[in-house]
RNA sequence: GGUCUGAUGGCCGAGUGGCUAGGCAGAGGUCUGCAAAACCUCGUACAGCGGUUCGAAUCCGCUUCAGACCUCCA
């Protein structure tokens, strides 16, 4: 097994070569969505990204194991100590119980990443079913002396850690440059300075999501989840660790100093973050307001939306940019997606109409190059749809008859393309389903009846049975010789 | 204020020292009974100003603008 992936490093700020730990096993940990609320199109941009990670690996022979976590616990509505637990705050608004919440928006999530077509995680751990583990951490914290105990709370000691490792490797974020420059971080409270962040809050009497400790009846801090279940699923080293940007500074950061702190060296190998979807160039998020969920762009029901998009055309649309750059919501960008993502899938479906020669006057090899090429290169997804672009143009050139190609050629050709689109991006055709066993013969039927009436010069009979198909849906294709083709719409 | 990223043709977006992606939209043409689809042709864009170089959109500096993070956030 060779693999020749380089990714970009958010650690080193460089594209590494990727070299598995033991290979032919891969372990992927990403931060999953904090369930309080619908998925959005932010959401759907790491969802995306790793799930194409995981595929392309898998294509190359490892055998990877990919968790991505559901956070159901533990993050605070503000820095102050009176914050109450964003789950627990919804769950009063709505009445619920915090974990009839947590289920209901995870299993909206799963519904919205299953129609976006990204596969399974290996491990979907919950952040609920790890308290133990959580505190086991703590524990190992506590006893490396990089962590205090105050009130009942647990802190994490930033200072004593930058001493005796450094704070900030990830975010390029040095301690006495945040001491200086920060704005406004009001101490007080239990923390001896207000960098430390909480590994475990004693919950006041009205927090409903509570667990006991060795500390206090409580609950875990915000980073924590992720160091423990990432190490329990994966061991105490592991490749990759993903997420969004936005999660850089300070959950990474305090994850890595959590996992330094507890064992000595740091979990993950590569860093890879994505990059936000913007909005009228601001980033899309739950705190801005300014976001739209899935389930709007699929039905077409947001303000901001002129037409209802598919989940394969939002897929389309985030395959179309590379995961580092932001990705620019628009209507037109939407539609320009639509339609190339129409274009594509239809010349898949034309290899399939294509005729051998006895020789070939295309490479495949060609394409093979491009696209192993473009994946190596930091999954640069926006090159291989470019490569199959210039792909579809070949194929429909073979199909007009302008290029030649052998029938071994045209079924390595087949078989390469639709590894690509359906297996290594993960697309689907959206249309395909259109026409059952039923229908095909009817279509074909009529269609042969139309070809009757065109031979007899009958252009009223043939224009009639063509819009008769186009009004159900059924688009009907003449060709210079042979019979029509049709394609529902 | 600090840390960091970016500025590419009407739109979206790759690329990154010379060979000037791709898609959408637009224009013309071929094919067709007419369409549709497909094919062919067409845009010479890289924020501004300096510098390095035989040569820069690509490297360096400055300027302007935009964004992210510094608080939960994918």
């Amino acid at each position: 097994m060779t693999i020749n992936l380089h990714i970009y490093n958010t650690l080193s700020r460089a594209k590494e070569r990727f070299e598995p730990l033991a290979p032919p096993f891969v372990g992927i940990y990403v931060c999953g969505p904090t369930v309080y609320g619908d998925p959005h199109l932010g959401h759907a941009r790491p969802a995306v990204t790793f799930d194409l990670l995981f595929r392309y690996l898998r294509s190359q022979g490892c055998k990877v194991r990919y968790v991505r976590n559901v956070t159901d616990v533990g993050h605070l509505e503000n820095d102050a100590d009176e914050g109450e637990d964003k789950l627990a705050r919804k769950a009063r608004l709505e009445q619920l119980e915090p974990m009839e919440v947590a289920h209901c928006y995870t299993e909206r999530y799963h519904k919205a990443m299953e129609r976006l077509g990204t596969l399974s995680p290996s491990i979907e751990p919950r952040a609920s079913g790890h308290i133990i583990e959580q505190i086991e951490l703590i524990k190992r914290i506590l006893a490396a002396g990089l962590a205090y105990e105050s009130n009942g709370s647990v802190y994490f000691d930033v200072e004593a850690y930058d001493k005796r490792h450094k704070y900030g490797v990830l975010s390029g974020r040095m301690l006495d440059e945040m001491r200086t420059g920060t704005r406004t971080l009001d101490g007080g409270g239990d923390k001896r300075s207000p960098y430390d962040f909480a590994l475990w809050k004693r919950a006041a009497p009205e927090h409903i999501m509570r667990w006991p400790s060795p500390w206090s009846v409580g609950f875990p801090g915000w980073h924590l989840e992720c160091s423990a279940m990432s190490v329990k699923y994966l061991g105490e080293r592991f490749d990759i660790h993903g997420g969004g940007m936005d999660l850089m500074f300070p959950h990474h950061e305090c994850e890595i100093a959590q996992s330094v702190a507890a064992s000595g060296h740091q979990a993950a190998r590569y860093w890879m973050h994505n990059n936000m979807i913007t909005i009228d160039g601001q980033k899309m998020g739950k705190s801005l307001g300014n976001f739209i969920t899935l389930d709007e762009l699929f039905t077409g029901s947001h303000p901001l939306l002129a037409q209802p998009y598919s989940p394969m055309t939002i897929r389309f649309f985030i395959l179309q940019a590379h995961y580092r750059s932001t990705l620019d919501f628009s209507n037109e960008a939407l539609q320009g997606a639509e339609r190339g993502l129409d274009r594509l899938m239809k010349g898949v479906a034309t290899l399939r109409k294509i005729t051998p020669s006895d020789d070939s006057s295309v490479d495949v090899g060609e394409l093979e190059r491009s696209y192993a090429e473009a994946m190596d290169d930091d999954l640069n997804s926006p090159m291989v749809i470019s490569a199959l672009f210039d792909w579809v143009r070949t194929i429909n050139q073979l199909h007009e008859g302008m290029q030649r190609i052998t029938a071994a050629d045209l079924e390595r050709l087949t078989e390469l393309v639709e590894r690509i689109v359906f297996d290594i991006l993960g697309l689907r055709d959206e249309k395909a389903s259109g026409a059952d066993n039923l229908v095909a013969p009817l279509v074909e039927m009529i269609l042969e009846v139309r070809s009757e009436a065109k031979a007899a010069r009958d252009w009223a009979a043939s224009d009639r049975i063509r819009n008769a198909l186009a009004a159900i849906g059924v688009r009907v294709k003449d060709r210079k010789d042979g019979p029509s083709e049709w394609e529902v719409e």
